[in-house]
DNA sequence: CTGAAAGCGCTTACAG
DNA sequence: CTGAAAGCGCTTACAG
């Protein structure tokens, strides 16, 4: 970790003087504009980020704020509650209970551009989970956060780098069983609906699609990939298309009504298969089959995963990837 | 804040043994039965809490999870993702972010008893939000959070205590809305439908029904509220109930269908109306006016209000409410 | 305009 | 079994 010595040494002053350029914002003194550049270069040079620690017991403040429940169980919120968010934050606090770890949810504020950017106070955690379903890789948002020398682990989405600690969903292994329980349903004509966003994890999935029907022998051709978005169900029939695995519950809605006003029945015409986390699509009045990926028991493994490494213990797979299983649908 | 030489002090002992008591679980040092009483006694007679930047600072570690999403603005989900906890989330992060704080998930646990008990890790916030939909007051819990000496923010339910700080729903100004809403339509027998949770807020939403029904010029009389759980379909048709003010939207989901199964048309026979949190109900198949509560605006007000009072400006108003408006549900 | 120094509240190796 | 002391990395009043 690099100190505000270090960048006192580097810019050949000492660090109360440091300390004034990188609180300037806060800190009423005058400094000379020579001082000042070299200071400034000397800690983006080395990538200084403050000891949030060191900061917080000497300023007697933390400007954090905590949030609690009603009981310290508040925020280990049940799966039933069944959203998005309730159930990777029910898996994240059943992790961070059981490990003895609290929760800070960074804010990335466009603060301190000088002392670190968005995440100077990163430093308040030991350790970083990036929870996500649609990386971009390029970002150099990734680089900060590696950049602080703490562990990093993703959760959902991950990038291409094998090195890199996930703990995911095994996106091709859902395609593959989405596919293949459309073909054991007698489909023979099976498409893929998908949609321009969350490039990752729908490239995988559709991996998975492909892998299944080249295993049943059959070609997965790009015509049979459709963007929810310029459906055209006329093809959808000319292509005698009887299957559908649409790759998330948000194409399952859009994509049952256009179906419907187009006189497509369903299941009779053709079958469904949505990806879902948990029972979302429920609230479809279209029959359809679902794929479903157990989000909370994935956040609480990555929480488990990254303590572990934190209390030493050796991390034997970086990349743990959590199967999709079969599930009812609406 | 009382600190580790004030307990050092009462119990007429050093600093050092005191951090060692303190520390048991952890530190492997014999240290004799007595000693060891006086100190956790003099630790719970002062309430000590650790302060948790000297102890991060010392030990190089925060024990603490930090969680960031794809970009610094991951966690400012839209309301639109609608759920009751993305909602809070929302106006939770919008908040901290404005007015640069992080936000700590405290978690709760149960470690360290006699070092202050569950929360002795609540050192590492500023402030607290209470973010509750059912205070039980009578709770050792809440004791504990006024203890810490930090400034306390109640956000959705509140106790009695009219000095707390609270930012929260209008449930009696929502209770007369959806009541009045109904007399408008016509409705000349409306019923109140609760469940046995949710007490505080739900006395509210009474209140404000009875004041509604009485300015009307109608009797409120206590066979008009009825317990979703023991709902009578025929008692309800000798009472000529044309109109039901449902509490939650469970409350509402639960009860539509045993309408329907009783023969009772919605809104032929009775009309419904329902509080919601945002458009939470547009998934029921019954027709049913709503009353909807401004959750991500009440929580980021919470937040503004607590950071405001943190940074020494005057706190006019105690206790701020949020009107409910009607809504169309679906 | 710049720096030396005190001190925030802990933990822990070391001495007794 | 107990205590004196060093030091974690900052900020800021003070001196120059």
């Amino acid at each position: 970790m690099v100190r505000l010595i270090d960048v006192a040494e580097k810019a050949r002053v000492s660090i109360s003087t440091v300390s004034k350029v990188l609180n300037n914002a806060e800190v009423q003194v005058a400094i000379s504009e020579k001082t000042r550049d070299r200071v400034q270069r000397a800690a983006r040079e080395l990538g200084y980020l403050p000891n949030a620690a060191a900061r917080a017991l000497r300023r007697q403040q933390f400007r954090t704020l905590g949030v609690v429940g009603s009981s310290p169980q508040f925020f280990r919120i049940k799966p039933e509650t069944r959203s998005f968010n309730s159930e990777a934050m029910c898996g994240l606090m059943e992790g961070a209970v059981k490990r003895g770890y609290h929760v800070i949810l960074l804010s990335g504020m466009e603060t301190e551009p000088e002392a670190g950017g968005a995440f100077a106070d990163i430093g308040m955690a030991d350790a970083l989970l990036v929870l996500n379903r649609d990386l971009q890789t390029d970002d150099t948002y990734l680089a900060t956060l590696h950049n602080s020398g703490k562990p990093v682990m993703y959760v959902l989405d991950y990038p291409a780098d094998p090195e890199a600690l996930a703990s995911a969903p095994d996106d091709e292994q859902g395609g593959r069983l989405a596919t293949r329980s459309l073909l054991d349903a007698g489909c023979r004509r099976i498409a893929l609906v998908r949609k321009t966003y969350y490039r990752g994890i729908f490239d995988r999935r559709q991996k998975g699609w492909e892998q299944a029907l080249q295993q049943a022998g059959m070609a997965a051709g790009p015509e049979l990939v459709m963007d929810v978005d310029a459906m055209d169900t006329a093809r959808v029939r000319e292509l005698g298309i009887d299957g559908m695995v649409c790759l998330n519950d948000q194409i399952t809605k859009q994509l049952a009504p256009r179906l419907k006003t187009a006189g497509v029945r369903v299941p009779g015409d053709i079958r469904l298969i949505s990806f879902v986390h948990e029972a979302s699509v429920t609230d479809l009045d279209t029959p359809c089959a679902a794929v479903v990926e157990p989000l909370a028991r994935i956040v609480e493994d990555a929480v488990h995963r990254l303590v572990d490494l934190l209390e030493g213990k050796p991390i034997e797979e970086r990349q743990r990837l959590f199967p999709y299983t079969y599930g009812k649908g609406s």
